[in-house]
RNA sequence: GGGUGUUUAGCUCAGUUGGGAGAGCGACGGCCUUACAAGCCGUAGGUCGCAGGUUCGACCCCUGCAACACCCACCA
């Protein structure tokens, strides 16, 4: 064991520390190598969702990977041969514009540059602060195989890309053609339609009047056909008016023409089903190069295309001259006031549309006519739909395969070509005369073509979207195309852990390349959890400045570098003081330093199935109290085990049986909460077995069997023993979702028991088989709760001391009551603080007294000047209520011919012995109050 | 427009085949009881979103509605 981590038992702090042990542990466990995979058990990998290299940690990334860990971990100790593959995503457009920005701030421009120099860049940028996440990922504990760590542009990852490429396109699944597609006119790229947000937005509608031509008219007389648009500017590109077949009103004008204002263009009237003749006047311009409807309408009329846009957006030379170099918000506003001024524009009315925006840039997107690469998906899509419908793969929770489907089947081709820098250049080359070849590199093109060894070839210059590459990270992170053992050994993964905002992104890709490259699913399981909100329930973001740092809840952070933090580097640097005020509001005090454990026990906690979560300062701050109970538990264990001697004689008593009888249930609750992804239910079980029975319930009641002379060495040693295996069992079943103190307290303890090792992360997990069930010690402890909460009521109520001992008598009950009450009276005297107590005879007249029921048990405390009279009626009334209501209910039940009828005999049973068990309480508890009420007098 | 999820105590959330509504935090009262005041003991608090239906019996199953959140979608 390494220097400084054996803490003396006796010099304990008070309380724990997190600080003080978190960072050497997770160092030590690194060098040992205990995250990389051993032993000769069966595969078990997890794959992380590869952060991207730029980024650094927040939430969603500490959240999903609280969760992985804690499998992970699970698994291992389970004697698993355990791989948590880890890795960077080289994140093409996130990074790109990163670096862009910060080239920009020293006054340099990315195309005075040049690709390769701004290459250059990006990996000197990535030296330097690309290790940054994966040193925020230690932090919180992530026992991944840093020895295996991947980066999508590594020269093996790259290999594979190409590769795919390769295969895909000679398998005619890649294509490249000119379409529509989404485009930014800001980054100057086409992207995906996954990559375009919709937001509502407030606009307008335009009504503009098109002269018709020859003579027509409309059936009004007018000699003007009116269309409708959202989007004025495009009216230059417009090449026909399209109406509703059946639409009556302009049936005699299909086949006609209109003239095109400002553009002076003759253009037709045509008849679309697309029309619907209930919007508007059901005239609709048709513009089929800047509108995906129009664009289809325009190919079923074999309509022209005319782009009147540039790259960004601007007006290009295909416009009137008078427009030309306008932006696209300058065009609108000079077209509108042109057609206003020619009495053309009619009615402007506002109108909420849906504006496409670009998910990283925010610029508006515009459908634009371009050369782009594209991926077939149907042919890949089907194998992968039916690996969900017939259950190889499933989604917890469930309904997330039905989002799944409906994407999936009606799945559209992937636009793969940016027009970017950063990324996987696409291997396709182009000789002289346009020619393309599709290779890994210039010369694999000329050998696989037969093309003379001088052709030049010039590379495509766009690169592949991150995804493509993203998609590839469960077979080319274990080393495909090569045949590797890792390959064989953890392909298929087992549990996919991902947030639910990447199912079509990552998850769906994955499963249709891995399967198309390996004829293997990547896992069998898709747990889907939330996304990390603020306490408001408010996604988290830099610009609304709600955004909080998972370090800054491990190690706590001032309230003046929290405003810094959150108000430095805005993209909107107006909304500063807004968001320092809100800051100021929210986390007054700053954030206290919390712990790596209890954060992850917090997730763990929040980890409900198919909600997301609203982080609450509440709950952290309670788990840390939790990290400091089991400190002290073990503080206490410690201080009473000096001299526990292994080999000695132990006898166990009720109370130690009792306990081992629950740690196999809590054994049992985890196994079945980690195996069913519920960890919130694993969260809680161990929270409440450990603070609730082992610490509240029987380290309490261990102390009268360890500090009284008259209990035997062989029971003080079973006593011993039992704290000790049962807090050391505790330890190893939480160790999954709190690392660093379990590994801690179990160096402390385990010893105790002569066990040592180098670490708990590699010990067995335990089996609930290993503890003893006990019916009887059960009932009798749960019998000896009963009667000590029914003291610690009346002493609550009756407010007295806790110094005060009070006397106690017992009455009724049965043999079972006379004997647990003589096998637990040294702890009933113990906890409940009893002077003194006796049994009464059934039949014995008993000393005014306030009373607890246990049954038939009544259990008596002698007023005696200790307790009044009327507050004791007070305190019985309310319980007399309570039961009479009860009663009342069931009765009620009863009486209903039908339940006695229908019901299951059981049911019936069962509610008639509560009524009995009603009855006699009432019975004793009115005739208390007559007692008491006669004393009263 | 289609779909999904949510609605339970003041707050954050559990509630596993329908059979006596729970936890944590907060509130209130009492305790520095030799592991822990980051603690201990006790108490209060809910017509389980609304309206119907099925059933002997509904937080749970069915229908409708409402509010909120999210996803998908081409209505100018």
């Amino acid at each position: 064991m390494p220097a400084g981590r054996s803490t003396r038992p006796n010099t304990m702090d008070s309380s724990f520390d997190p600080h003080a042990i978190e960072q050497d542990l997770y160092r030590h466990w690194e060098q040992e190598n205990y995250f990389a995979p051993s032993g000769n058990g069966e595969g078990y990998c997890v794959l992380i969702p590869p952060p991207n290299v730029t980024g650094t940690l927040h939430m969603g990334h500490a959240f999903n990977q609280t969760l992985m860990d804690t499998l992970i971990r699970y698994q291992r100790m389970k004697g698993k041969r355990t791989l948590w593959q880890t890795g960077t995503d080289h994140a093409g457009i996130a990074t790109q514009m990163l670096v862009e920005r910060q080239l920009n701030e020293q006054g340099i421009q990315r195309d005075a540059l040049g690709r390769e120099a701004f290459i250059e860049k990006v990996w000197e940028w990535r030296e330097q602060s690309g290790g940054t996440i994966n040193q925020q990922i230690r932090r919180m504990g992530s026992s991944l195989d840093w020895s295996r760590d991947r980066f999508t542009m590594d020269d093996a990852y790259a290999e594979a890309v190409l590769e795919v490429f390769e295969r895909l396109y000679d398998e005619g699944l890649i294509y490249k053609g000119q379409r529509l597609v989404n485009w930014d006119p800001q980054l100057r790229t086409a992207i995906s339609d996954l990559e375009v947000e919709n937001h509502d937005e407030q606009g307008h509608l335009w009504h503009f009047h098109y002269p018709l031509l020859d003579d027509l008219t409309t059936k009004d007389g007018a000699a003007v056909l009116t269309v409708a648009t959202t989007r004025p500017e495009t009216m230059l590109g417009d090449t026909a008016v399209a109406v509703h077949p059946d639409d009556e009103r302009y049936a005699h004008l299909v086949g006609g023409f209109v003239n095109l204002p400002l553009v002076d263009r003759r253009i037709p009237i045509i008849a679309d089903e697309y029309v619907d003749m209930e919007f508007g006047t059901g005239c609709v311009k048709i513009t089929p190069a800047h509108d995906f409807n129009d664009n289809e309408v325009g190919a079923r009329h074999d309509l022209p295309l005319i782009n009147i846009f540039t790259t960004d957006a601007a007006i290009n030379d295909n416009a009137p001259a008078q427009y030309q170099g306008m932006s696209r918000e300058e065009a609108r506003k000079a077209v509108v006031a042109d057609l206003d001024a020619l009495d053309l524009l009619g009615e402007v009315k506002d109108h909420a549309l849906m504006v496409p925006r670009g998910d990283r840039s925010g610029a508006i997107i515009e459908p634009f006519l371009t050369d782009q690469w594209f991926v077939e998906m149907t042919p890949l899509a089907k194998p992968a739909i039916e690996a969900v419908e017939n259950g190889d793969i499933k989604f917890v929770p469930k309904q997330y395969e039905n989002v799944y489907f409906s994407w999936m089947r009606d799945i559209q081709d992937w636009t793969i070509s940016r027009q970017q820098w950063w990324g996987h250049q696409i291997p396709a080359y182009y000789d002289a005369q346009g020619n393309v070849y599709v290779a890994k590199s210039a010369d694999a093109a000329r050998a696989k073509y037969n093309l003379p060894a001088d052709t030049a070839l010039t590379q495509d210059t766009d690169v592949l979207e991150t995804w493509f590459s993203s998609a590839l990270w469960p077979f080319a992170t274990l080393g495909w195309p090569d045949e590797t053992v890792e390959l064989d050994q953890f392909l298929p993964t087992d549990t996919l852990i991902t947030g639910h905002d990447i199912i079509f992104f990552w998850v769906a890709r994955m499963i249709m390349m891995t399967l198309h490259f390996t004829d293997r699913i990547p896992f069998h399981t898709v747990y889907v959890h939330g996304l990390v909100r603020d306490g408001e329930g408010n996604k988290m973001s830099k610009t609304k400045g709600n955004g909080l740092d998972p370090l800054d809840f491990i190690d706590g952070i001032s309230l003046d570098e929290l405003v810094t933090k959150r108000t430095s580097n805005l993209t909107q640097p107006q909304l500063a003081p807004k968001i320092e005020k809100a800051t100021r509001k929210d986390f007054p005090d700053g954030i206290p330093s919390y712990g790596t454990d209890a954060l992850r026990f917090t997730f763990c906690a929040l980890a409900t199935t198919g909600r997301d979560v609203k982080f609450d300062l509440n709950r952290i701050e309670g788990y840390r109290n939790f990290c400091n109970k089991l400190w002290n538990a073990t503080k206490f264990v410690l201080m009473n085990t000096e001299d526990f001697v292994p080999d000695a004689t132990a006898e166990l008593s009720t109370v130690d049986r009792w306990m081992l009888s629950k740690t196999h249930q809590l054994i049992k609750d985890a196994e079945y909460a980690l195996a069913t992804y519920r960890f919130d239910i694993f969260a809680s079980a161990v929270y409440e077995f450990a603070w609730h029975e082992y610490c509240d319930w029987y380290v309490e009641l261990s102390k009268p069997l360890l500090w009284d002379d008259t209990i035997s060495a062989a029971e003080k040693q079973g006593t011993r023993r039992t704290l000790l295996e049962v807090l050391e069992t505790l330890l190893r079943v939480v160790h999954p979702v709190m690392p660093f103190i379990t590994e801690t307290l179990w160096h402390q303890v385990a010893p105790r028991l002569q066990v040592t090792h180098d670490t708990i992360m590699l010990q067995e997990y335990p089996q609930a088989g290993e503890f003893t069930e006990d019916n009887d010690a059960v009932a009798q402890i749960e019998w000896l709760k009963q009667i000590i909460s029914g003291l610690r009521n009346i002493r609550g109520e009756a407010n007295i001391k806790p110094n005060q001992s009070i006397p106690l008598l017992l009455q009724g009950g049965g043999d079972g009551d006379r004997n647990r009450s003589v096998a637990t009276a040294s702890m009933l005297q113990r906890l409940a603080n009893v002077s003194e107590f006796s049994w009464l005879e059934d039949d014995a007249e008993s000393p005014p007294h306030a009373l607890a029921l246990v049954g038939d048990l009544k259990v008596m405390v002698p007023l005696a000047g200790l307790i009044d009279a009327t507050a004791e009626r007070n305190r019985l009334d309310k319980e007399l209520n309570k039961a009479q209501q009860d009663l009342q209910r069931i009765e009620k039940k009863l009486g209903n011919q039908n339940f006695v009828a229908k019901a299951p005999v059981e049911v019936v049973e069962k509610e008639r012995d509560k009524a009995t068990d009603l009855q006699s309480r009432i019975a004793t508890l009115t005739d208390q109050m007559t007692k008491l009420a006669e004393l009263a007098e």
